[in-house]
DNA sequence: AGAATAGTGTCTATCAGACACTATGCA
DNA sequence: TGCATAGTGTCTGATAGACACTATTCT
């Protein structure tokens, strides 16, 4: 018996934290359907007649986010380091979240979405990022300015704000949202503008010492300079 | 542009407990590639030219589910309740894992799979699961005997194992390998085959208590003839 | 000097891990 | 009565939440 296809595409929930505010780059539609809708960067898999020509789902994932949010030309892919200095590929952080696939989810007919996320330091943004076929791309308040979205997306975005939130509880994903360098109260900004609520800088400092104790974070020379007292600098060990 | 589509399959990683023993389904492949050799159950995603005949991510898991499973005829879906008294889809826990699509995992071309995995308590297992077009349906040790098995199925149960541990820790989901009555033993029993570690009888009976003053448990009548002293029965309160 | 931000200590409640004996029912 | 299993209490260490003041730097 034959089996008919779907179409499989990628589309990834790319955040940032700009100005203490948990951000999501979304791009505005310029094709039917949902032309001049914002949505998720996203698009088909790359299936090739020749197995080592085709893209893991991950690499179509790392694809789609230096083209929509990095605006690389798309002969220039991560794997081959381009001659152009381009943002750093590695400072991001990428998991794949939940794969949505309901019937009806695309008008054209039966499309499976591989879901991913992606955290980006806001120091490797550049800053302007041209869409390869789209009008638009921009960064939007998750907590305030999100506009109504084209496809299921609104459901795909609430997934991964959900996973970011609960994972950033006990997993290391928050300096993938901080500069290379940052201070005790940068890394805490990132966690309240995450979770949406406060955290007690005292208690915060407690589980961020702890974690200089294990060795997850070390000291690194040199000040931070703030509008008062001089903050210290820190870096994340990987590993 | 057109874009080639990948082939959908949904695979499945069924658990249950069988002599205090974690337990997963696996099915003999009777046709290329890889026959004869142990796999998840699993098959094509139903796409249909009408999009009211498609089914679901979830529905072709629950389908293969009770193919392969419980052994139900393809036109006695849970959905709708056949004549005959079978075993019931709602003590399933059912939900989505990850999804596979490296190429080269399918020899016969590009093959995306989302993996779902299942709870299954013993108590609603069938004696004997005849699979629809498989050879045979057995349950293996996941610590003791898993063989060699077909694709990259050895990932994905790995990738299941994973997430049934951690999850156990913090989510409800213990009472789907146990009879819906169940003696506070039989709860411990579960915990300690999924995790394959001991678990202090005097510890689990303060997080056990805990459920009970919470109302996430509730004592029931009547009593467990054991070999010694009779154990009381409690049930769940889903919600 | 004043404004702005960094940095710091204690108390309490919850929870997990380690540890061993008594109570009950059945054969 | 003896065997098998159920059921129970305490101490300690780790951690989170609630709570406010002092230290430093810059203008």
């Amino acid at each position: 018996m034959k089996y008919l296809r779907p179409s499989v595409t990628v589309d990834i929930v790319v955040f940032t934290v700009i100005d203490n505010d948990l951000k999501v780059l979304l791009v505005e539609r310029g094709d039917e359907p949902f032309a001049q809708t914002w949505a998720l960067p996203g698009g088909y898999l790359n299936v090739s007649e020749k197995p080592d020509q085709d893209e893991t789902l991950e690499e179509a994932a790392y694809r789609e986010l230096a083209e929509e949010c990095f605006g690389f030309p798309d002969d220039q892919h991560p794997s081959g380091d381009g001659p152009i200095a381009a943002p750093r590929l590695d400072r991001v952080y990428l998991e794949q979240l939940y794969t949505f696939g309901t019937p009806g989810r695309d008008p054209r007919g039966r499309v499976i979405t591989v879901a991913y996320y992606a955290l980006v330091p806001e120091e490797v943004l550049p800053p302007i990022m041209p869409g390869s076929d789209t009008i638009a791309t921009r960064w939007f308040s998750v907590e305030h300015e999100i506009p109504p979205l084209a496809f299921d997306h609104a459901d795909i975005l609430a997934k991964a704000v959900e996973r970011v939130r609960g994972k950033m509880n006990y997993a290391s994903i928050a300096f993938n949202l901080v500069p290379s360098s940052f201070t005790k109260t940068e890394l805490r900004n990132v966690h309240v503008a995450v979770q949406g609520k406060a955290y007690d800088s005292r208690n915060f400092a407690r589980r961020f010492d702890r974690m200089v104790l294990d060795g997850v974070i070390s000291k690194v020379p040199g000040f931070r300079a703030t509008g008062g007292k001089r903050a210290e600098l820190f870096r994340f060990n990987r590993g």
